[in-house]
Parts: C-alpha cells; sequence; structure tokens
DNA sequence: ACCTATTTTTAGACAAGTCTAAAAATTATT
DNA sequence: AATAATTTTTAGACTTGTCTAAAAATAGGT
C-alpha cells in the first residue's frame, strides 16, 4: 500500500515525465510539490526501494511500469471525483481542485468503479483533461493551444493548461467555456494577442489566456 | 484544524460519552481505536491543549462543547457517506462501514452539504442511527432491543447495535432488513432465545441477536 | 582544463503518532 | 488499613515525512 505522501509523488513524477521523457530532476518534483528537494531526495530512496521508480543519484528518477499504474490510477480517481462534483454536486470548475485533491487518496476499488458508472464513463474531466482507464491507459485527443492557430482557423474550446480558479474564474467571466465554438479574427504580431469570434461576439485574448487554452481545430 | 487521528479520537470519546456520562477512561478509548494506553494518554494531552476535552490525570476525559462538535460533524459526514454509497453507488449496508471511515475526514463544508442534498436531507444512516443536524444536535428515536420485548409485543426494525459486516450479513441471509414488521410470538427462558413472525415467517432468534436489533415498538 | 554557479545529496534535527517496559496512582480484597 | 490487582502515566524509542545547513557532484563559461 501507499501512503497519500507517496501517492501525492508518484502522481508528481507521472505528469512531469509527461513533458520531458528524461529522468525527472528533484528540483522540478519539489517545485510541484511545493516542498524541499532534500524532502524529494529522501523520498525518492523510499520509492526506489518499493520498485515504483528507478534511480541514478544526482540524475533524476523516472517511473517503472508499476508505478506507472499506480500514479495513472490516482490521476484517474482525481479526475473521476471532479467530474462528480461538477456533474452531480453543482461545484463550478474552478472549486473542484483541492477537494478532488483529498478524494484522489481514497482507497476502494468499488467505490471509484460506482461513481465512474454513476457519470456515465465520462472520458474527460470538467477541464478537459482525459481520463485513465482502468489500466492506466489514456488516450489524448489532438488539440493545440489557441496560441498556436493562425488567422481565420477555427475549433472548439477543449481543455485549459492551467487549473488555477484564477484563471478559470476569469474565462468564465469572458464566457470561455468548454464546448464552445471559437475563430481566430486576427493575430496582432505587436504582443501576440488575439481577437477571436465566440458566441457571435468579438473578444480580445491576451498572450497569457492564448498560452493556457486548448483548442480542436474543426 | 484537526488531524485525522485527533477526528477518530473525538469520535471514539463521543461514542462512548454516550453510554457512561462518567469521565472516559483510557482503556476504552485504547479498546475502541485498538491502539494502547500509552498511546491515548499522548492523544489526550494534545486534545486538552487545543481544549477540545477536559482532562484530569487518572481520571478520564470528557468532551467540551466545541469537542463535541468536532465529533457529531465528523459523525454526521460518516452517515451521511454511508447513505450515499447504499442509496446512489449500490453498496450493501455491510460494505460501508470501512470506506465511510476516510470519507468521514474530507475536509469541504460544500462537498458534505451537497450531498446531504442530494440524498433529500436523510435523517438515519443505513444502520438505523441519526445523522447529526449542522449545529451538531441529533434526535434520537424511540427504540428498544429486541431481546426488551415481551411476548406478543409488534414493532418495526430500525437499527442494529453491532455494525460488523459479519451481523449484517447474518440479518440479510434470515431476511431481517430495517423497516420490516416483527412479532414476538415466544420468549425461551431456557437460553434466551424468540421466536419471531416476520413476513409471515416464523424465525428463531438467538440471544446474541436479540441483543443487537433494535425496534420501534408499534 | 579550470573555475564558478547550480543542483543534488547528506547530516542532523524536529513534530506527529505510535509502541514497550517500567513506575505511579487508583481500586478492590482481605 | 494494609496488601494485591488493575489502570494509567511516564520514559525512552521508533517510523514517516518534513526542514535547514553544509558538503558533494554536476553543468556552464571562459
Ligand atoms: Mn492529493
Ligand atoms: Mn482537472
Ligand atoms: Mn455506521
Ligand atoms: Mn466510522
Amino acid at each position: 500500500m501507499f501512503s497519500q505522501s507517496e501517492e501525492n509523488y508518484l502522481k508528481a513524477i507521472y505528469h512531469l515525465s509527461a513533458i520531458s521523457d528524461k529522468g525527472i530532476s528533484t528540483n522540478s518534483i519539489a517545485e510541484k510539490l511545493e516542498t524541499k528537494a532534500s524532502s524529494v531526495t529522501d523520498m525518492i530512496k523510499k520509492l526506489s526501494e518499493k520498485k515504483v521508480v528507478v534511480y541514478k543519484k544526482y540524475h533524476g528518477v523516472h517511473l517503472t511500469e508499476e508505478g506507472s499504474k499506480i500514479a495513472a490510477n490516482v490521476i484517474r480517481k482525481h479526475r473521476l471525483w471532479e467530474v462528480f462534483l461538477v456533474d452531480k454536486l453543482n461545484f463550478s470548475w474552478d472549486e473542484v481542485h483541492d477537494v478532488a485533491e483529498q478524494l484522489e487518496h481514497i482507497k476502494s476499488p468499488k467505490l471509484i468503479n460506482q461513481i465512474d458508472a454513476l457519470l456515465g464513463f465520462p472520458t474527460h474531466d470538467p477541464h478537459g483533461d482525459p481520463i485513465p482507464d482502468k489500466d492506466g491507459n489514456l488516450k489524448t485527443i489532438d488539440k493545440s493551444l489557441l496560441s498556436t492557430l493562425s488567422k481565420n482557423e477555427k475549433g472548439i474550446c477543449v481543455g485549459v493548461d492551467d487549473s488555477s480558479s484564477e484563471f478559470l474564474q476569469f474565462l468564465d467571466r469572458k464566457g470561455i467555456t468548454l464546448g464552445k465554438q471559437i475563430k481566430v479574427l486576427e493575430r496582432e504580431d505587436f504582443d501576440d494577442s488575439f481577437s477571436i469570434l465566440i458566441d457571435d461576439k468579438k473578444l480580445s485574448i491576451s498572450k497569457k489566456i492564448a498560452n493556457n487554452l486548448y483548442i480542436k481545430k474543426t
């Protein structure tokens, strides 16, 4: 069995692995978990003992097959709970993360399978992130950051890169929610801002926003 | 904020207080939590520092107003989650306890209030135990152990004293579930067993069972 | 290749929660 | 009231997970 803390480390390493595919550095884990590098080194040794990560001193870690499965399962639980909170309990997408961070550690296979069924076996969480299946496999859909679209390209909002409540509430205020159709009217080379069309309304989108919103081109 | 462990101690003391109303002994807490008396003494000191129990060395503890509220709230969460598991996720009444034991420690007022609403503000858990309201008040219904009924008395099954899955599964096999009408046909003085009528069928009930099943007389 | 800046690991400490074994206090028995 | 049995507390130790400060290794720049 793995402790809450161990699960959080595995999850962090899993997420970091999606970007770099090299050994995951001690510092990057520390930053993600808001802890100190020395704590990370300690924990990594323990996880290495348990055969869920491979550790080469001074050269970072990567997950073993088993470690990867455990991490994917925690992420599966996290995202299913997020869907539950939004679909069944009227939470908004910017309120779910902290609660899911707790719920993801509940140990009961039946519980999460029943939640999965109750929700109709959803494939994505409220932020557009894919939900791993029971074996830990997850299919990534084809999506692009808004910032990579060119003038006149169209698409549907399918996800966010930053799930902070500040960003999500900002999107809410602008009327941007997942599923909405958008079209790029203009790219401003000057400040990398965008002019887009959404709900038949023209909207100005800063560089920062464009770098955190995923679009599925149509 | 209170840790998972602290919450479990408060809950144990709360439950023990329902029976004795004298100072709760170190040993009884240790037994309930399956830990050692020395560990209990340590924890009690900490809880006393935090003003949630009153502690007199060698003479046991009792909850303060605040401690009682915290305990009632944990119990409220435990029982609401149990109802959720049975009503919404097809758990049977003998499967819910261990999962609820984990879920009761999730910290999110909104979460539990929404669960409460989703369930239609239930007043009792699947074992017939009352659910405390938001202020920690709980109304006890008038119920008697089957073992206290006399010949020809009638009533409805409203609760169990022992919630172990062994006992609950035993009741299931006998066809005894909450809400069912029963009538005492005979009391055997020899072994304190009972002969009862349930679903128009005659059933023999041992002393042990009669001591763990609550009836609301009608 | 050498020096410097950065990253990572080690060493030692601490808080929370638990345990065993021994001492102290309470309660029960004669 | 004295002694025996039981309960409770203390003392010291251990585990998990964390931290700070110092040492060691790596990576970068000239
Ligand atoms: Mn978490
Ligand atoms: Mn999410
Ligand atoms: Mn219960
Ligand atoms: Mn419980």
